[in-house]
RNA sequence: AGCGAAGUAGGGUAGCCUGGAGUGCCCGCCGGGCUCAUAACCCGGAGAUCGGUGGUUCAAAUCCACCCUUCGCUACCA
């Protein structure tokens, strides 16, 4: 890759419950591996950002319930992820939040801008409107008589039944599924939208420019899908109570949508980390703008985010690259709050440290497709891959050096170490992820293999012993700087233990190394009958 | 319903764009080896009508059509 900026983004986790493991896998993880790479393997002028999405009707709702403030929530909820993405050892540079000084002004500038530019036009919506509980409903809250179907207790968004997609008003005889009375009169609501049809054409060349940046294919596929049915005005306004006013004469009582002032945190966020500075970032057209999500996302990052950031004309960066996760998926469904499955960050922290997380779901990341989740696959992973693969791979040979007091080598890169270097650097350039990982694990498995074809246990000549531990010690030093990104603290640890504080790629050179012989331990360990236990409960 | 993505040995994946013997990888399983290492590691083997049907072609997992199944989006759920 070119010397350039870069910017890595994770898609904003909602601050309303605590993200689970499908969320972590789908945007923050592997924008934090990537992050590593770029930043630490690479040595590129990078940042990682990422905060809490705070505003926005579900976290109105559940302030509501438990009886807070929604701000009073939003920010508990935020304190309590920055905390759990500290412990998963998430290296963003800056975890901010969209209730922010600086991102509301920076909402404000970006509208007054589309506005000023002409790109913000009027919607209109019709909602439904509870007489008794004097309510805007939202739409899931009417219930009535599908048209279609007749099904009796059809929800306002979709019937039950049929499994068609409805519009409140459509329903017949449509009643309140708080009070259930069937007082409900349909007003009308105006809005404010940021026209994507006027803005069709540039964003379409934007796609265009950028979608061979290793976009996922469902991005570049689902975009060019929507823009060839022909973009419609997408509305940033509605009517709650908590976000960000609306800064026009008349719609003083809206406030900005989620996907308004969420998408513009990724600047707002910038700018709480970096103040005034985040225009070397954000306006230096050398920077590369990476943005990682789940799937659900990317209409919102490929076609609204830039035509809000073309429309106001203020001289923002666009995407360079839109990478879009798949679904990770229990086996036999969904992570479910319902159903009280799946693992939430905190829990999944109760159960294993991050390293292992972390190894678990770079292995099975959903990059191309879903992907599914068990304790077979996780006993796989840890059991088979992490722990008899890379961790007996490191002890076996350190505890060769150790039997014999072997401290001081000068290793050597061989030839395959270097083949499977470029190999992970041509993955890692292309943001293949699991693929990478996988590549390291091949490397681990050829020098297991090497291991029992040069029967190092046998050699007594010293001399011949200490010229094979140079060039197997320079395998681990090559695996363990390719593991970083992924696990980190596994990582430094063996790097500790020879005695080298150097990740960069281009350092993985011949060197003399020392040994720490007392530090040597066993790396990893398997899954023990409670871990299993656990997992179980939550995963069956 | 429309639009996107996906369906490959028991499980998981790669290959598909740019057709050329089911070609590969990981786990599991079976047999053997080794004993440095955490019952670990190494070698070998069995196991697949490549979701279905039809078509194009000398040749289809790969291209085309239709169908089935799963997931996501379709604008207040982020």
């Amino acid at each position: 890759m070119d010397k350039s900026k870069y910017i890595v983004t994770s898609a904003l986790p909602y601050a309303e419950a605590i993200p689970h493991i499908g969320n972590l896998v789908g945007s923050i993880l592997p924008a934090d591996i990537f992050y590593r790479y770029i930043r630490f393997l690479k040595g590129e002028d990078a940042i990682f950002i990422c905060g809490s999405d705070q505003h926005g009707t579900p976290i109105e709702i559940q302030a509501y319930k438990k009886g807070v403030e929604p701000k009073e929530l939003a920010y508990s909820m935020h304190n309590k992820m920055k905390e759990l993405f500290e412990r998963f050892n998430i290296a963003f540079s800056y975890y901010g939040y969209t209730d922010s000084e600086e991102n509301k002004r920076t909402v404000y500038e970006i509208f007054d801008s589309l506005y000023k530019n002409g790109y913000i036009v009027e919607t209109e919506i019709i909602l439904p409107f509870c007489k008794y509980d004097n309510k805007v409903l939202s739409d899931r809250f009417v219930i009535g008589k599908c048209p279609y179907c007749g099904f009796d207790d059809a929800r306002g968004d979709q019937c039950d039944n049929c499994g068609r997609l409805l519009t409140p008003d459509q329903l017949i005889d449509p009643r309140c599924n708080i009070c259930k009375r069937n007082d409900i009169e349909f007003i009308k609501s105006k809005n404010l939208a940021v026209n994507l049809t006027a803005l069709q054409d540039q964003i379409k060349d934007f796609i265009e420019a950028n979608k061979d940046h290793n976009w996922s294919k469902a991005a570049v596929n689902k975009s060019l899908s929507y823009i060839k049915e022909g973009l419609k005005p997408r509305d940033i306004t509605r009517d709650i109570e908590w976000g960000f006013p609306v800064n026009l004469k008349g719609y003083e009582s809206k406030r900005f949508y989620v996907w308004f002032d969420a998408l513009i945190g990724y600047i707002g966020i910038t700018k709480q980390y970096l103040k005034e500075r985040y225009v070397d970032y954000w306006k230096d057209r050398s920077t590369k703008l990476i943005q990682f999500m789940g799937k659900d996302n990317i209409e919102f990052h490929a076609l609204l985010w830039p035509g809000i950031l073309i429309g106001s004309k203020s001289g923002f960066i666009l995407p360079y690259t839109i990478k879009s996760l798949e679904y990770l998926n229990i086996k036999g469904g969904k992570f479910s709050k319902s159903r009280g499955k799946g693992i939430n960050i905190e829990q999944a922290l109760d159960i294993m440290d991050s390293d292992y997380w972390r190894f678990i779901l770079a292995y099975i990341m959903p990059e191309t497709a879903d992907s599914e989740i068990s304790v077979e696959i996780i006993e796989e992973a840890v059991n088979s891959i992490l722990n008899n693969k890379i961790g007996n791979l490191f002890y076996r040979v350190l505890s060769i050096a150790k039997r014999d007091s072997i401290k001081n080598l000068n290793i050597v890169i061989d030839d395959k170490a270097k083949e499977y270097i470029k190999r992970y650097e041509e993955l890692m350039d292309k943001i293949e992820i699991r693929e990478a990982l996988r590549l390291v694990m091949e490397l681990a498995d050829i020098t297991n293999s090497y291991i029992n074809d040069k029967r190092i246990w046998d050699i007594r000549d010293k001399d011949k012993l200490i010229e094979i531990l140079n060039e197997l010690l320079g395998r681990l030093y090559a695996i363990a700087v390719m593991l970083y990104p992924f696990i980190p603290s596994f990582s430094q640890y063996f790097l500790g233990v020879i005695g080298v504080d150097d990740l960069k790629i281009e350092s993985i050179a011949n060197r003399a190394i020392s040994i720490k012989l007392d530090s040597i331990k066993i790396p990893f360990s398997k899954l023990n009958q409670e871990q299993i236990d656990k997992l179980k409960e939550r995963l069956e």
